[in-house]
DNA sequence: TTAAACCCCGCAAAAACACGCAAAAAAAAA
DNA sequence: TTTTTTTTTGCGTGTTTTTGCGGGGTTTAA
């Protein structure tokens, strides 16, 4: 049989089956695994599939959210590296939705082992691409607008869960009106996210400071960090240095 | 024999298999080695085959390389078109992942008023694009390999509904072995799945048919509609003419 | 911890290939 | 027809590609 062929019938059973046993093309095929091992090792440089311990994956799931345009990339980039810092092996996430916690989530160490729960498919996906990571997406109603699942459903799972860490995005922070949100559902997800948790650290690009939106979610004193992309020191965040609140 | 005759020769065994080796072709025409390989080279020259190691291929030999990200996609849409058939104003549906599934989800009528259940964040995120659609995320630990929630608390969640169709995937196909796939979680999730709807539909291009896999998800008898991107009246299928089992 | 499965690396044999050369064949010219 | 020229072919030789195997390391699961 042609090389050429032997890969054509790998990638068939890779797009028929989102991935492939290295053992079972070895049966299939009537070659030795270093063969199929090579055969994996190039398709897999060639960037046709995923190769993985025991086998190789599809890569059509993998690169679905790519490169959607997303506003102030660099700036929520920059909130994800002083977010990951705060993440230590061993310890339980809790985390919400939105662009900076997909970054995030794009921008963990390889290495990591946690374990990560989520209401955002999206941070979800993202999570799952790595080994050691455990992620248990929150199910429920899932929200056309937020991206997140929500609702009584959600609640009552947050209730079950006591997480090392809670990282949620905000619409809006204020020095004296705290966490606020515009929607009501919401807005109730994350109070309930926050009290899940033994700490909780907020994301939020510079832009959102001061501002203010109707609902309120939570004041200064229930959070833990204040994450957002300038520097720590900038008089800028002079209003919001408490005791209880640490800067990053 | 002229050198023209050869080369005519050798293209007729490429247009009848496909493809040729250089080793097979010796032996057909008694000529040496370097000869085939000089032929080969001119034609390959001359854009009427692909040279590979080996060989040669048909021009028109395309491998599943050059459509990886729309692998029988146009397959996928046909089963989905078959599949919406089923759906209702009304229903309660319930979804498992796949790239089949995922398409579906793109396909749907915009002013279906339904509700869905799913174990698919993608499935989910597409579903979510209907103005109309309830959708409900069911949360758990979710498969890096398969991206779909499972585990005990999907099974729970499971327990408490009841739908009115139920919409999967599947790894593998037989007329007797039925519905059989390869990962033990997955495998218990599909069949709850099966058991929390009133009626079944299984989605599944034509390749799976007549193959199987390690673990039994269900008998043909447990399935109600089997949906394939071929005829349904074609004799490929006749193996699966039962009668609880509606061939789409 | 151990056993099994998996992976990586380098080697060596076999297969495939490339290139020059000269004989053979074919074509062209005398 | 004979001679010359061109093309084609097979062979020898050396190179590259492919493949299986052994040894040894790593990962995984019990």
């Amino acid at each position: 049989m042609l090389k050429k062929e032997r890969h054509d019938l790998i990638m068939r059973q890779i797009n028929l089956h989102n991935r492939v046993l290295t053992s079972d093309l070895v049966s299939l095929l009537n070659v030795s695994e270093d063969t199929i091992r090579r055969d994996l090792q190039e398709l897999s440089e060639s960037k046709r599939l995923i190769k993985v311990h025991g086998g190789a994956l599809s890569t059509s799931y993998q690169s679905s959210f790519d490169d959607v345009h997303v506003y102030a990339r660099d700036a929520k980039r920059c909130i994800a590296k002083k977010a990951i810092g705060l993440i230590k092996d061993g310890m339980v996430i809790l985390t919400g939705g939105g662009t900076t916690l997909i970054e995030l989530a794009k921008l963990l160490p390889p290495q990591l082992t946690a374990t990560f729960f989520t209401v955002s498919p999206y941070v979800a996906i993202e999570l799952a691409k790595y080994e050691k990571l455990e992620v248990i997406l929150i199910g429920g109603l899932f929200s056309k607008n937020s991206q997140v699942t929500y609702g009584s459903h959600v609640i009552n799972q947050l209730s079950e869960i006591n997480a090392d860490l809670c990282l949620i995005g905000t619409s809006a922070v204020h020095p004296t009106n705290g966490l606020t949100d515009t929607d009501w559902e919401i807005n109730q997800l994350k109070k309930k996210m926050l009290s899940s948790s033994k700490r909780a650290a907020i994301l939020c690009i510079s832009e959102k400071l001061n501002t203010t939106q109707r609902l309120k979610v939570a004041s200064l004193e229930n959070i833990n960090y204040l994450i957002t992309e300038i520097d720590a020191a900038c008089t800028e965040l002079n209003d919001y240095r408490i005791k209880t609140l640490k800067i990053l």
